[in-house]
DNA sequence: TATTGTTATACTCTATAACTATA
DNA sequence: TATAGTTATAGAGTATAACAATA
């Protein structure tokens, strides 16, 4: 029998922590951490976002995302653009060294995961590539 | 055709650190963060373990684990019993005190997660469930 | 010597509150 | 007045390094 929801979301909720502090403890020879790659990627995959947008994506507050924005933007791998039509907004955008960056973060970070993964039975991937689309559309609520 | 392993990878990383990250903001009003109730929890459900147990089994170091048991401790959740074979070791033990509060716990914080699984279909959860197996492997190599 | 646990210290990420500029 | 973004500040969680006690 399945098990009850309350179990599966607790169990849910405890594997996702414990892989997030595992993954998070394999990037720490990396130069950008783990929020910093995810808002890269974002505009390298999605085009241009405001802040608002980045942060309501990522699930984090305005303040924070702006905090990464910044370092980002200090690295040279993303610039603001004035919007033209809203004094308020700038159009956050993805800079060529920027998107070089994204490539090889993901090459060298990915080693251990893909790594793991390739371990996995075909069935388990795709068990895992289904669960990632409904984790984001549980995280988008 | 299915996604390449990397992108794969690339995607699970991104939404395993958006869902905690939305996890950990419905906890604001706890008085358990998501560490302190995973220990917590792995003490109720699994019996008494040592602080190196603790640390391995979580995916953090020993000193972070230390931090985060002192901390139950002094809410009476947990204690520590001497081994009576290894004068360096102690057994962490739950509390009735605690076991309540696990219980309490999960009842008050998976009121948001349950809620959200309740609206998935049956396979989205059994998706889920079958992941956070696969998940716990991954963060425990 | 090796292992288990602990203390000291510092860093990263995040949040809330208060503020500025523009709509 | 409301919204987009920013600055200031504080707190939680984690790590590494150094140490103490015991095996």
């Amino acid at each position: 029998m399945a098990q009850s929801i309350t179990r599966q979301s607790t169990e849910l909720r405890m594997s996702t922590f414990r892989l997030a502090r595992r993954l998070r403890l394999e990037n720490t020879d990396d130069d950008l951490s783990e929020s910093q790659f995810g808002v890269l990627a974002v505009l390298n995959r999605f085009g241009p976002h405001t802040l608002s947008q980045l942060a309501e994506r990522e699930r984090v507050t305005a303040p924070s995302m702006n905090r990464t924005v910044n370092f980002l933007q200090e690295r040279g791998y993303l610039r603001r653009e004035a919007d033209a039509a809203d004094g308020r907004r700038s159009n956050i955008v993805i800079t060529p060294e920027g998107a070089v960056t994204v490539r090889a973060t993901i090459d060298k970070r990915d080693a251990w995961l893909t790594s793991r993964m390739r371990d996995l039975t075909l069935e388990e991937r795709e068990a895992l590539a289904a669960a990632s689309l409904i984790m984001d559309r549980l995280a988008s609520e």
